[in-house]
DNA sequence: GCATAATAAGTGTATATACACCTTGTGCTC
DNA sequence: GAGCACAAGGTGTATATACACTTATTATGC
């Protein structure tokens, strides 16, 4: 009797409420940081693009060049990614010649560090880097941008 | 004269200093955000475990709970999401039974709609998300939390 | 010293992401 | 209504991501 015409639809279906599904989207941590992500990521890239190199290799080259010489493990717990993807982003910068990988004194190791061609381009990337975080700063004002790295920083250092 | 057996290394290399590089790293929009979002994916896909569903793909039905029947493009617009990637992860769910999508009015559209399968699945994964959402605020703090929350926002908004 | 534990890394597979290019369908202009 | 511009979507390719499993090397206990 109720609604009986919309579509034929089981007895019971169970669907969630929208106002659930609407509270989710708008408060949903992790959806919402991936947003963030997909758009400040083609931000950056976008910056970066006259150097060919994207932000996620800048800043992989960035880490190596502080920690230079490191091993995979090592290098994925500081920057908080998986050993195996770790592990393909380091080949490929590998395969472009900007990254030497080298045997450990323990063999089962390797010792990252950045070629010349890798120095070359990190000096390169990082007047574009810049640009483009001074760019982000700005549109959301100092003190709103340093408030918002912090609690980025928190989110990363969950439990 | 200066530093001369450290390795055989060309006349001139430039390198970026390191206090550079560190800047980078501590300060980096992108880079701390591509971090954060590894670290909040692996919490939420962990959370929803039981129910079989990645956080990603739990998100991408409640937009669609939310809009129903909606187009890829505009979808697209919606969640902030290349359509060609969203074209990807719509089939993936699609061949799961979740998602169904028919021709719109317009032929060159697709008309997006969830299955009972979809409906069913997104009821079950919300009480596990809601668990993992609560986690988090209450680690951060309430207040830290959604002044976090407004931070994302805000970049998501990007000019 | 040898058998076994533990550790570091690589591989297979799957999903997420986006750019460049292609196909198809609509509407518009004459 | 024929031709063309534009709009919506899909495909090819490449990178980013991570889990489960495997391989190679080191450390450990006896």
């Amino acid at each position: 009797m109720d609604s009986e015409k919309k579509q034929e639809m089981s007895p019971n279906l169970e669907v969630l409420p929208l106002s659930s599904a609407l509270d989710m989207g708008k408060s949903c941590t992790c959806f919402n940081l991936r947003k963030a992500t997909r758009r400040v990521t083609s931000y950056y890239d976008a910056a970066l693009k006259p150097c060919g190199l994207k932000v996620t290799q800048m800043t992989l080259l960035t880490a190596i060049r502080v920690l230079e010489p490191i091993t995979i493990k090592r290098l994925a717990k500081a920057i908080v990614m998986d050993r195996t993807t770790l592990s393909r982003n380091v080949s490929l910068l590998n395969k472009k010649g900007m990254i030497d990988i080298e045997p450990g004194d323990d063999l089962r190791t390797r010792r990252l560090a950045l070629t010349e061609k890798g120095h070359t381009a990190l000096v390169a990337a990082f007047p574009l880097w810049q640009k483009a975080q001074v760019e982000i700063i700005n549109e959301l004002g100092e003190d709103r941008w340093a408030s918002l790295l912090e609690g980025i920083s928190d989110l990363v250092a969950l439990s």
